[in-house]
RNA sequence: GCCGACGUAGCUCAAUGGUAGAGCACAGCUUUCGUAAAGCUGAGGUUGAGGGUUCAAGUCCCUCCGUCGGCUCCA
């Protein structure tokens, strides 16, 4: 007999050689139907997994995420085979679970096209009715490779593979696969899913490697879930910050200049509004603002470097046969502006920020609306301090970044501190101080972090701030990062109090990272829904007719002297209309007004996204929305 | 840059190789209206660009440009 614990802490008593599947047979028919697989320890196996020996178990079934995530894996398995038998000539490559779902890469020189997934699903739809179990055998690491000799790929994945025993798992008689495990005992447990899409990908993501087709899917317990997916990818495509920049005529591309965004007025609006809110936070932490050119000659970018590591993402321009680079970056600006004059360690830390354009010319398929462009404004500023004043920078910039973070309503941040790379160039004594100081800094304000080792810049480490959206999507904005190369190839110099010159610390840092990609994500983030202070439009009059115009600009007037962002529609349409238009265009805010209201000095007040109106004083409409501008509201409140 | 798909009116989308259409938006007129879209009329196009096949191309073929989904890269 072995004794098996369950997670409530009963314990069990079973034949030697039961399978896991006993053990829910055992807790009771539903669990016995309903289950995928066993943890044991933290690890998976299969329900037919033999127990030989005192041992914790779980079950997993599909409402455990690794049930789910089971559930995907063998879906895998199925779409390969479901593959493999319309295209014989298919080679399998590897086909992991990702979030939401799974892909399959595989190597078949005849295109798969989105036409095709109906086929695939059919031919799945077929396996998973069969029923057929996934049974494994194992083979040692040898007899493996032996077996898998002329497969190229599923051999590389053997000799990448952990441990002596490799597995392979089968589905019915025909398909089979060389896979880790565990998977749900047989085809009918997997539940709803969909071919989702194809795409080019490079084996082992080494783009000198061959391109294989990518096939993702997804799959869901039941096809209500699956529909509530498909749902929500729906919900999300509407939010899209293109989609939503079109629609709110925020800003454009052309094919005049792709990866080049023009804002129009109503673009400019939020993003003047983030400037002068970034500008007052920026003010308050005691910074400078500079501006530095755009084309500087190409000789700086030989001096710091630009020209060996970053050449190819750079434009250049050729004037009187002077050859010109047009910046990438704001640094080498930044270095010639402080090299102006001489500089006292009395004036440290000297804080300079500069809302610098900056062009890189990034590959053609990498380009995505506002968040992956070829020019952008960086929110950027160099401090310069002493190796002493990091620490206390440091502290000062993360207060910073949360307070601007904290204003949007980004309140889930994520930080990862990236440490010496094995390119670098400074000597390890800096890099550990340096490396400490950022630690140090972080540990002041009890922030956690993740450590990539060996993912800092060559230069210097570095710390990432990386946001989520209300959609838990993640984005990295803001970063802080070390330089000691910079001053010494610039030969930036301060006097100290010794009366001696020294090169300075260089520390870049982006907060917003870029404007551009910021709005972006702003955009995405409220649904095109933006708080009122940055809202292009903070309200619009909508009278009843043209009976009540007079009183409907009177109205408009006092909002206007008192700076708020008022338009009036005197559109020849009913009030419903009007109301429509109004939600459409995302207005935090709608002031309806008739007679009633021209009489007794009144607005009638249609909040954003609520359905309720309210009459109120004009006066007390005034407050309640000065208020929710200077508090930065999302919405008003009545 | 690579793989695949796509590109029709301002926007969203139709059109077995056979006369390019609809809805919304826009303009004019009617209506002057009380809370999520009134009615009529009108204007709007070298179907991304350039070649080719064909009696005939939005549709088939080639090249280029751009967009989308990924890969690689990245703020």
């Amino acid at each position: 007999m072995v004794n098996i614990t369950l997670p409530d802490g009963q314990v069990i008593q079973l034949a030697k050689g039961s399978t896991v599947q006993n053990v829910a047979e055992h807790i009771g028919p539903g669990l016995a139907k309903a289950a995928l697989a066993g943890r044991i320890n933290g690890r998976h196996v299969d329900l037919s997994f033999q127990l030989h020996e005192d041992t914790p178990v779980q079950l997993v079934t599909s409402r455990d995420a690794d049930g789910l995530e089971l559930m995907r894996h063998s879906c895998a398995h199925v779409m390969a085979e479901a593959i493999c038998s319309l295209w014989p000539e298919a080679r399998l490559v590897y086909g992991p679970t990702v979030q939401d779902g799974f892909y399959y890469d595989i190597d078949l020189d005849e295109p798969i096209r989105p036409t095709d997934f109906e086929q695939i699903e059919a031919r799945m739809a077929e396996i998973v009715k069969a029923d057929v179990p996934f049974s494994r055998h194992e083979l040692t690491r040898d007899q493996a490779i032996e077996k898998l000799k002329d497969d190229k790929y599923k051999l590389d994945n053997v000799l990448r593979a952990d441990g002596d025993v490799i597995s392979f798992y089968s589905q019915g008689d025909g398909f089979e696969d060389l896979c880790r495990g565990p998977h749900v005992p047989s085809t009918g447990k997997i539940g709803a899913f969909k071919v989702m899409s194809v795409a080019g990908a490079y084996w082992h993501g080494d783009a000198t490697e061959k391109m294989l087709q990518r096939v993702y899917g997804t799959t869901w317990a039941s096809k209500k879930e699956l529909n509530h997916y498909l749902h929500c990818l729906e919900e999300a495509k509407k939010r899209d910050h293109r989609v939503l920049g079109k629609q709110l005529d925020l800003f454009s591309f052309s094919d005049m200049g792709p990866g080049f965004a023009f804002m129009h007025p109503k673009g400019m609006i939020i993003w003047n509004s983030i400037v002068d809110f970034w500008r007052s936070v920026h003010d308050r932490f005691g910074y400078d603002e500079i501006k530095t050119p755009i084309i500087l000659n190409e000789a700086l970018w030989h001096r710091s470097g630009h020209w060996e590591n970053y050449k190819e993402n750079m434009y250049f321009t050729t004037v009187d046969e002077v050859t010109y680079a047009i910046k990438p970056m704001n640094c080498p600006g930044g270095c010639l502006a402080y090299k102006t004059r001489q500089h006292s360690y009395k004036e440290f830390p000297l804080r300079v920020a500069e809302l610098g354009l900056v062009h890189r010319h990034e590959a053609s398929g990498v380009m995505h609306g506002l968040f992956r462009v070829r020019q952008f404004t960086q929110d950027d500023a160099h401090i310069f301090c002493t190796p002493r004043q990091i620490e206390d920078e440091i502290v000062g910039v993360i207060d910073l970044t949360f307070e601007l973070y904290r204003a949007f309503g980004f309140e889930d941040i994520h930080i990862e501190l990236s440490t010496k790379p094995e390119k670098h160039i400074g000597s390890d004594e800096i890099w550990e101080t340096a490396t400490e100081s950022l630690k140090k800094a972080l540990n002041t304000r009890h922030i956690d972090f993740q450590i990539n080792e060996g993912d800092g810049a060559f230069y210097g480490p570095k710390i990432d701030f990386h946001i989520k959206d209300c959609l838990g999507r993640s984005w990295q904005l803001g970063t802080i990062q070390l330089d000691f190369s910079m001053p010494e190839r610039f030969g930036l110099t301060y006097t100290d109090e010794d009366n001696t010159d020294k090169t300075p610390v260089m520390i870049h840092r982006a907060v917003l990272g870029s404007f551009e990609r910021f709005i972006g994500i702003i955009i995405e983030h409220f649904a095109g829904s933006m708080p009122v202070w940055m809202s292009p439009e903070q309200v619009r009059v909508l009278p009843i007719s043209e009976k009540t115009s007079d009183y409907a600009n009177q109205v408009v007037g006092q909002l206007k002297a008192q700076g708020v962002r008022v338009q009036c529609d005197l559109s020849n349409e009913k009030i419903g209309a009007k109301i429509a238009k109004a939600h459409a265009d995302k207005l935090p805010c709608m002031l309806v007004v008739g007679p009633q209201e021209a009489e007794s000095g009144h607005v009638n007040v249609r909040v954003r996204g609520e359905k309720a109106n309210k009459t109120i004083d004009f006066r007390e409409f005034s407050g309640i929305l000065g208020k929710a501008i200077i508090d930065k509201s999302t919405n008003i409140a009545l």
